[in-house]
RNA sequence: AGGGGUGUAGCCAAGCGGUAAGGCAAGGGACUUUGACUCCCUGAUUCGUAGGUUCGAACCCUGCCACCCCUGCCA
């Protein structure tokens, strides 16, 4: 990797050379005036007095610029192009300014510092760069981009695997732009250092760091990048896409296993109190090389809340009064009563087990319509859930730029959910940063404030669903 | 107002003079011990708009409209 500050030897030579052949002068109208002289979109500018000066009389202000014999702003370093452009960065752009600061890589060696336009183009010279792609806002840049190639003789032929390239090229293309998502890092800054977030790698940025500790593989990323394609249209690209791409390449990838994020206990009314069995369950339904795992059941299990209904809609698949459900991977049960609490909430909920239907027997051929996952209730593991949404609310995405000034107004306030369940105790022992598919909840990956005692997921991104409730 | 860009389906996006790819989203159906996955089917007589050139135009020409960028000694 290299930087500018790698070549400000080079940068200062080249730009001694561009006043010798009055290409470039030293200008001392105050920053007021270089407004004032620079005329508007629709006016020319006008001449520096200062813009004819002998090359040797700029020659020695630049050195004396160095050796740091003036304050800031005294003097400038200019370059000698055309007032009268209607592109104005061609009127006269800044090239040198004088600027007492710390550089983090060169210390206080310089006390003069060349300006993007310059440094850019030749930077890329030295790099060897034949294409300089960057966003569309540097269009207005390019013919002074290649005013500067051209004028410190870098315009040049060259081949690589046949093809011929001449010299560095600018190429601009649109940033991506993804919906209910802020890129920009000045408001990104801000979330962080307000404490909107918990950090540069909170799940919910759109950083690189935030996207791994989320759980987003690197090649759903690239896939989604190689989808969105390049162009130059100002666009936005719809999130739903990229939690496609995250899917697509988690559902491949991740084994299932089951977790009830919002608990609630069913007990089994027909089974003895040490009733226990132990059932074979697969890791992932198009993967058999990726094995299976044993899951014990019980008298007592916990269950999803929305996979029961006390008054359920029609269609509606799951458990409810009188009707029955298969346990994925063991028994189809049956709803024989509701406890409720003395707050009328439900308490739990008794279910005969039909012990013929259990899966792998000939039993199980019996068909119900809803199969719902579960998790034994007295052999099972705590862990917290994370649950994340985008950050930003839709209305962000139409708002007026300068609403949009203040990002904070437009915060989800569902970006977050923290909710408690129970789990299979794999998921306590597997690493951070393993990833898998809670049974119809969605790709979940483990996070590094996770503990042996306290186990926690991120929510990478849910399933699909057709089903609603209303 | 001057200059630089961009307009193809709800969102991205191919296309570059020979008669509108693909993905996401949406809807319908099949399958299903994940309402997931998978699999079918459904989309533009039309490419911002109005003309012109052509046997033929999203592609070439002209006018118009819309949106984005540019008046830092920022990058």
């Amino acid at each position: 990797m290299y930087f500018a500050s790698d070549y400000y030897d080079k940068l200062y030579e080249i730009a001694e050379d561009f006043i010798k052949r009055g290409l470039a002068y030293v200008d001392e109208l105050t920053p007021e005036q270089m407004t004032e002289y620079r005329g508007t979109l629709t006016t020319p500018g006008k001449n520096s007095p200062w813009r004819d000066r002998p090359a040797e009389e700029s020659l020695d202000l630049f050195r004396r610029m160095r050796a740091g014999e003036f304050p800031e702003g005294r003097y400038i370093l200019r370059a000698k192009i055309d007032m009268a452009s209607p592109n104005i960065n061609m009127r006269d752009p800044a090239m040198y300014r004088i600027l007492y600061k710390e550089h983090w890589r060169t210390g206080s060696k310089w006390c003069i510092y060349p300006m993007y336009d310059f440094a850019h183009p030749i930077s890329d010279a030295l790099e060897g760069i034949t294409h300089s792609l960057c966003s569309l806002e540097f269009e207005n840049h390019r013919p002074l981009y290649d005013w500067v190639v051209e004028n410190a003789g870098f315009r040049k032929e060259s081949t690589f695997n046949g093809k011929i390239y001449h010299g560095p090229r600018q190429i601009e293309f649109a940033r991506l732009n993804i919906t209910r998502t802020v890129m920009s890092k000045r408001h990104l800054r801000r979330l962080v250092e307000e404490n909107f977030v918990s950090g540069w790698d909170d799940p919910r940025m759109p950083t690189l760091c935030a996207m791994r500790r989320r759980g987003y593989p690197g090649a759903a990323i690239r896939n989604f990048v190689e989808q969105v394609g390049l162009s130059k249209v100002d666009s936005t690209v719809d999130v739903a896409m990229l939690d496609a791409c995250v899917r697509d390449e988690l559902g491949n990838t991740s084994p299932r296993v089951m977790a009830v994020l919002n608990p609630v206990k069913v007990v089994f009314t027909n089974v003895p109190e040490d009733w226990q069995d132990t059932l074979p369950m697969e890791n992932h339904p198009d993967h058999p090389e990726m094995g299976e795992r044993n899951v014990t059941i019980s008298k007592e299990i916990w269950i999803e809340q929305e996979d029961f209904m006390e008054e359920p809609p029609k269609k509606y698949f799951r458990l409810k009064p009188e009707g029955e459900v298969r346990l994925k991977g063991a028994y189809i049960i049956k709803c024989e009563n509701v406890v409720h609490a003395a707050d009328g909430s439900i308490d739990h909920i008794e279910c005969s087990v039909d012990l013929t239907s259990r899966s792998g027997s000939e039993g199980a051929n019996r068909k119900v319509k809803g199969t719902i996952h579960w998790v034994d209730a007295r052999d099972c593991s705590a862990f917290e859930a994370r649950l994340y949404d985008q950050l930003m609310t839709e209305e962000w995405d139409t708002a007026a730029a300068e609403d949009k000034k203040d990002v904070t107004k437009f915060l989800s306030p569902d970006s977050l959910k923290i909710t408690r369940g129970y789990c299979e105790h794999s998921l306590v022992s597997a690493k951070v940063g393993d990833t898998f598919q809670f049974l119809r909840n969605g790709y979940f990956c483990k996070d590094p404030d996770s503990t042996d005692e306290h186990p926690v997921y991120n929510r990478v991104v849910s399933l699909k669903s057709s089903f609603t409730v209303k």
